[in-house]
DNA sequence: CTATGATGCGAGCGATCGCTCACATTTGCT
DNA sequence: AGCAAATGTGAGCGATCGCTCGCATCATAG
């Protein structure tokens, strides 16, 4: 009898059947997690809601914690797609274009399940949290850098880590505060411009001459 | 007999002593917050902390959310003493000069127990966060509109309340980025010079010869 | 002093939470 | 079919939580 003590989640999910157990624990969590907030999301509350007995949720996440820290890696994950394929088709166009692309990969990055971004990004434990959250900015940062450095010609920064840790850290405060607070600014063409110049001047790539500036919202 | 259903806080706090409790509450529920996180910050354990009954606690705040929330209140008042006070003395000051003070100050309003900073922003429920948090910023981005509707010779923007709204959020998001995950940059001033020239090339004002800007780290 | 209201106290209630474990059912293999 | 491993079940435990309430103590006015 090689069985464990029946504590702690079992190894591996070998059969179709329990990666649906897992696949509905997942998804359960996310939806309670945006209808209930991290306080009253309870484990049971998650279990019913994946029609999945409590038992078999601590057999594949041993605490609470581990369960919501999944859904935060998968939507991170999901977030870092957009972000990293977006990305790749910008090497060769100039800064200004770029940096368009940029601020909007990050508005679109935030499209993907907003409530339960906000939800993952301000009400769960900082343990879980830190680290995911703040790996998409990291890959961001390294992507950005990358770009920078091969268009060095293009701009008159000094300090590539610093001026990409500045561009990520701002797009995507921008985007993030527009997506919780200003939600109406992210259907504006005139926002996504608007940042996008931002970042040019700083990064002082050439840009439309400024008699064509005009309004812009 | 006046006397309300003993439950519900008492209104008013008129006896000196009364008020030596609902301070030492107020800071043991900010040490508290800082030493056990949101969650495990139980009201007991706070009232412990103040050395205080728990009875005492509940006389003079409804829940526990009702607590925190003060906590937060007098957080961010603090702050944004720090802010207006600071940007007062700006309004006659270049554009270059008013953005670096604005980087300055923000910083610097950061530096009020940070670690109680952190859990508000990062732990607290969001009903009672919300208002607070954007409260500073929302005053501080009235404020920036003030000066760049005062001095809009100097600058190219076209739609102040965008450029406000965009100076505010990245300094705010630059220096809470920076706090919470570079401390090392808060101490740099060649981090405040960059964000602050980031601010001055956006805004299009006039800036240093670009042949001096050298290094900037 | 006494009386009265303001303030302080803390045992403990009811609810809920995260989580366990003994057992049942299903699946895969021979 | 038969058996073992994989997977699923849910009553309920112990801990903790937010919070109540009956009562003690303190401050002040008369």
């Amino acid at each position: 009898m090689a069985r464990r003590p029946a504590t702690s989640p079992r190894k591996n999910a070998s059969q179709e059947r329990s990666k649906a157990t897992v696949e509905a624990l997942l998804s359960a969590t996310a939806r309670v997690l945006v209808r209930e907030g991290y306080d009253h999301a309870s484990t049971n509350k998650i279990a019913d809601a994946a029609g999945v007995s409590i038992g078999s949720l601590y057999q594949y996440f041993p605490t609470k914690e581990a369960l919501v820290a999944a859904v935060i890696e998968r939507h991170s994950n999901e977030m870092m797609d957009v972000v990293r394929s977006s990305l790749a088709r910008v090497a060769a166009l100039p800064v200004a274009d770029a940096a368009r692309e940029l601020v909007r990969v990050f508005i679109e990055a935030h499209r993907i399940e907003p409530k339960l971004h906000r939800v993952l990004v301000e009400q769960t434990p900082r343990i879980a949290n830190a680290e995911h959250v703040e790996k998409v900015d990291k890959e961001a940062i390294t992507l950005v850098r990358a770009y920078l450095e091969a268009h060095r010609s293009e701009i008159v920064v000094d300090d590539l880590d610093m001026a990409a840790f500045i561009a990520v850290t701002c797009v995507e405060a921008m985007t993030h505060t527009a997506v919780q607070r200003r939600p109406e600014l992210i259907e504006d063409p005139a926002f996504v411009e608007e940042v996008a110049t931002f970042l040019v001047r700083y990064l002082g790539a050439r840009e439309r001459p400024r008699s064509m500036l005009g309004r812009t919202i």
